[in-house]
DNA sequence: AGCGTGATCTTT
DNA sequence: AAGATCACGCTG
């Protein structure tokens, strides 16, 4: 399957939160091994006018990448534990990007199965801080490129537009009331949404 | 439902 | 320098 172009990236957030459900992203590892996930679930975030963003209040150390161009991996640590992948969308210097929060193994599938400790398809990409533990992404990976040939997004057939649910974020709490998350409806691989009360 | 875990950001 | 928060996952 071809692989996507920078122009793919240039499209507003909100919108590119959408067109990458669906897509297959791909690493390729030094030992020739390539890991694959196909994106079942997304969230969008944008430096203005979103306060649940890393740059809402401008550029940090952390968030600098979120200002970087699109195309680029914006991946940070929380909970002292997890890694989070996004994709950098928007122009230079504007602050965006999108979460990547769950995938479906398309490929490596015993790599992520003993990265992850489990043997449960569905527990290994489940979940933002579950996938980059399977596809083993950490702080290193900031920066990098979609089309430097070791990280890649390629296409896949296209959903039809009622297969994409839409809600708000999970896990924030500011911000809380914006719809910026989609997912594949009925996909066995999105996250489970905390139900509170 | 509760807690581990540590970097980052805000407030003193 | 200290305190709060956190785009989560695991065990109960």
């Amino acid at each position: 399957m071809p692989w996507l172009e920078k122009p793919f990236f240039e499209h507003p957030t909100l919108d590119l939160a959408g067109m990458l459900l669906g897509k297959i992203f791909v690493r390729r590892l030094e030992c020739g091994l390539e890991l694959r996930g196909r994106i079942v679930e997304t969230e969008a975030y944008l430096g203005r006018g979103d306060e649940a963003c890393h740059a809402w209040r401008g550029r940090t150390e952390r968030n600098a990448m979120m200002f970087a161009e699109p195309g680029r991996l914006y991946v940070y640590f929380t909970y002292g534990n997890h890694y989070m992948l996004n994709i950098v969308s928007e122009p230079e210097s504007i602050a965006g990007a999108v979460l990547i929060r769950a995938m479906e193994p398309v490929s490596g599938n015993s790599f992520m199965q003993d990265r992850r400790s489990t043997t449960l398809f569905t527990n290994l990409m489940s979940g933002p801080g579950k996938l980059t533990q399977a596809m083993a992404i950490d702080r290193s990976c900031n920066g990098r490129s979609l089309f430097d040939g070791e990280f890649s997004m390629e296409t896949s057939l296209e959903l039809p537009p009622e297969a994409i649910g839409t809600s708000t974020r999970v896990g924030i709490t500011r911000s809380r009331n914006l719809p910026w998350r989609k997912f594949i409806i009925g996909n066995l691989h999105v996250s489970k949404a905390k139900v509170s009360g």
